[in-house]
DNA sequence: TTCCAGGTTA
DNA sequence: TAACCTGGAA
């Protein structure tokens, strides 16, 4: 396990980068939670230079909940068409029916609740707790799985309940306050796109390279 | 031209 | 654990 102050320096570092190099999404400027939902849906198997081509267009056809509630299925998946991976369109209209008609329109916070929605698995469901309502949850995606991994030395365990080990090092890397959770999973998930990717990390520009437990390692720059 | 990445579901 | 899709890397 990594010395607290390590996990730290490493977020202290890692926060200090997303301020000047994080990537303007729109879908970082609101904590909407449904526009929430419609991006991390889009994200699902999808990079966000695709998911831009949509995103806005998607909102502007359905701004709100009700109004995907209300659409016919061709219609969302015509505003799908390009993106692929359709079941994504079919359960996002699915739920925002559920979603009016059980949770009184309101998108839930609770992941252990989002999980049930079609579509949502524990990725997405820690996605809209942290991105929509600040909570103090870490979304696992691969990108952050990699992070942690590489940085730590922790499982790429992907499951909601994560392993204790893996629990314990996030305690201790999250924030206390919403805000900064928020920006430290942001911060996480632009590190995993931008630097520390699967192929070809780019250690020589990495912020967090000297808490890094892997500096040095071969084939990694 | 083949290979890889990427959440959720069945 | 394979299937779902597509763009981009190798």
């Amino acid at each position: 396990m990594p010395a607290q102050a390590n996990v730290l320096a490493f977020r202290r570092r890692l926060l200090r980068w997303f301020r000047r190099h994080g990537r303007p999404l729109p879908w970082r400027a609101t904590r909407d939670p449904y526009r929430v939902l419609v991006a991390e849906f889009m994200l699902q198997q999808t990079q966000v230079p695709r998911v831009l081509q949509y995103y806005e267009r998607f909102l502007r056809q359905y701004p709100s909940l009700e109004t995907l509630a209300r659409a016919a299925p061709g219609t969302v998946r015509e505003a799908w068409d390009g993106l692929g991976y359709y079941a994504r369109a079919r359960n996002l209209r699915r739920l925002a029916q559920g979603i009016v008609k059980h949770h009184d329109g309101q998108v839930p916070a609770d992941p252990d609740v989002l999980v049930r929605l079609p579509g949502v698995g524990p990725y997405t469901a820690a996605a809209v707790a942290t991105f929509a309502y600040e909570h103090r949850v870490i979304p696992v995606d691969t990108n952050i799985a990699r992070v942690l991994h590489r940085a730590f030395g922790v499982s790429r365990t992907r499951t909601r309940h994560l392993p204790g080990r893996v629990a314990r090092l996030v305690d201790g890397l999250l924030p206390h306050d919403g805000k900064t959770t928020w920006a430290l999973n942001q911060a996480l998930m632009d590190l995993g796109a931008m630097v520390c990717t699967a192929r070809k990390p780019r250690c020589r520009e990495c912020p967090v390279r000297n808490a890094c437990m892997r500096k040095g390692v071969r084939g990694e720059e």
